[in-house]
Order: structure tokens, then C-alpha cells, then sequence
DNA sequence: TGATTTTAGTTTACATGTAAATTAGATGTC
DNA sequence: GACATCTAATTTACATGTAAACTAAAATCA
């Protein structure tokens, strides 16, 4: 029997680490609109599909409802959102875009330039096999957390 | 004049969705041990090296002071790390584990259990290719992120 | 139909991160 | 030595994430 101890760096750390420096790069892309990188996300999903309810904001982008609610909040009173009532179903609350939100939907391309700078040292070949590897990884850990 | 317009998804999450998805695997790890990851950090910094000053951990982990000092505060009153003055320059505070903290030593390789999952589903090819490109993307990042 | 269970959203309590202001203690320069 | 500047750590204000409790409304079912 043998036993193979690699050294291996935490992976968890560089991606963490890479995935805070990404996240950075696209806060610095919003500042001058006065954005944060989580109201983007939800802009980004009414940009694509006006008037989402909250949990099907919430599926589209990972965020829990409660996280989402307060968040909501915040953009209400900047303007960005504006919610309103379901006559079916009392229960849930639609979101859409005011003409503020509406007006920044040329930002729906941000994360283009976050790609940019991420893969700009990568050879196509490495992009190419890059995307179905980080896809692994994830369902990898879904499997483990959640979702097995 | 050529333009090539790959459809490419979006980096940023998808680093973004696998950094979170490894982090909750870690807290659930830890969670038994009433640790949190940002905790373990810390304590993964002072199990290789303690007695560290807050500038020191900060270096080490990546954290800025502001969140270090209340982490730590947290720490101590878990009686997981206990500060302590220095003779030389009245400013600096060195950060010493206790026994509680010091007794958690063997978590130091929970790294590893991540590890092993994000990389469950990778050939040992793909494993060696990998690094050296997170490695890369993150120096592109770094380059148009404070670090120019 | 009336009671029970689910579902949608919100609220609260808490941990964490950032930026900016603050405090106290070095350091440097004249 | 005295004043200006830099540095280490903390504090404060705020945005965000999670888990758990709560509310209201819909759906189920006996």
C-alpha cells in the first residue's frame, strides 16, 4: 500500500483569497456609481427579468431571502427597486426596476471586465479547461454541503 | 479587424460561488468544535508561529487590524488567546495562545479535508495544472488592485 | 370546513468585513 | 529638546452574511 503525501497549499485559501481580490476589482468598478458589488447582483437579475419575486431573486443569485430583504431595503430608499404586491398570492412581493435602476443597465457588462483582468495572463487553452475544472470543483463541494 | 465575442459566464461568481460553497464545508468542520473559520485562522497563524503582534497576523492572514481586534477580542473572551504587552514598543500587542487555544492544535490540517473534497474529482493532471494558474489569475488581480 | 402544515417574506441577534477617525507611543528633524 | 510625522492598535459607523424566530397567507387533509 502506498501512501502519497503531497504537499498541497490550502485551495481553499488561494480561491478565497482570488475570490476576494475579484470581488474587490468589480467594487472598484462600481464605486463611481455609488453601487455595491450585492446590489449589482440583484440589478443584474432584474436587468435580465424585470419584476422577480424575492425568492426567485433569491435563486438566481445565491443569496438567502433574509439577506436579500434587508438589502432590498437599502435599495428601495436609494431608488434603485421599488416592490410591489402580488394579487394572487399575498404572500409575495415582486421587485422591479425604477427608471433610476433601469438606467444603470449598462453596468449588466461589469463582469466582463472582471474576466478580463482574471484571464488576461491565461493562454486560451488554459481558459478553456479552467471553466469545466472550477466546475467540478463546485459540485464537488455541493455534493459534501447541502446538497448530497 | 477581427472581434471575437466568446460567450464566457462569469468568473467573478463562479470563484465567488466555490470560495463560499469551501467556506461553509470549513465552518461545518469546525462547527463541532465551536471555531469559526476566521477564528481558525488566526489560531492556524499562532499554532505555527505564536506570539505574533496584530500587524504580524494581519500579514499572515490577510485581515486588516480593524477586524483583528475584534476578532480578538472575541478570542479572549473565549479564552482561546490572551494578549500581552511589549517591553520594546509600548504600541505593539503580541497575541499568545492559551491551553484552550493551544489544545485545538490538531485542527491545523482541517485544510486538508477541504482540500481533498474540491479536488475529489480531479485527475492528478488537472491538480497540477491548477495551481499555477489560480496562482497566475490571482497576480493579474492583484496587479489592477492596490498592488499596481 | 376547520385544523395543521407549508411557504414567502421579514425581523432580530450576531459575526464579519471595510473605511475613517482616534489614541498612544515611536521616530525624525531642526 | 520640541514639534511634526509615522506607526500600531483600537474604535466607530456601516454593509453584508447566517441562523432562528416571527407573521401572514396559502395549501393540504381528515
Amino acid at each position: 500500500m502506498t501512501v502519497t503525501i503531497s504537499y498541497l497549499p490550502s485551495m481553499g485559501r488561494l480561491l478565497n483569497t482570488l475570490s476576494e481580490a475579484a470581488c474587490s476589482l468589480a467594487e472598484d468598478y462600481l464605486r463611481p456609481h455609488d453601487l455595491s458589488l450585492a446590489q449589482w447582483v440583484v440589478l443584474s437579475a432584474l436587468w435580465r427579468h424585470d419584476g422577480l419575486s424575492v425568492s426567485e431573486l433569491s435563486d438566481y443569485s445565491g443569496k438567502k431571502t433574509a439577506a436579500l430583504s434587508r438589502l432590498l431595503d437599502r435599495m428601495e430608499s436609494k431608488e434603485l427597486v421599488r416592490r410591489s404586491a402580488v394579487e394572487d398570492d399575498k404572500r409575495s412581493v415582486k421587485i422591479h426596476l425604477t427608471e433610476k435602476g433601469q438606467g444603470l443597465s449598462h453596468l449588466i457588462d461589469m463582469y466582463r471586465h472582471v474576466n478580463g483582468v482574471l484571464l488576461a495572463d491565461l493562454t486560451e487553452e488554459e481558459q478553456k479547461m479552467l471553466l469545466p475544472m472550477l466546475e467540478r470543483m463546485l459540485q464537488s463541494v455541493q455534493t459534501k454541503h447541502g446538497k448530497p
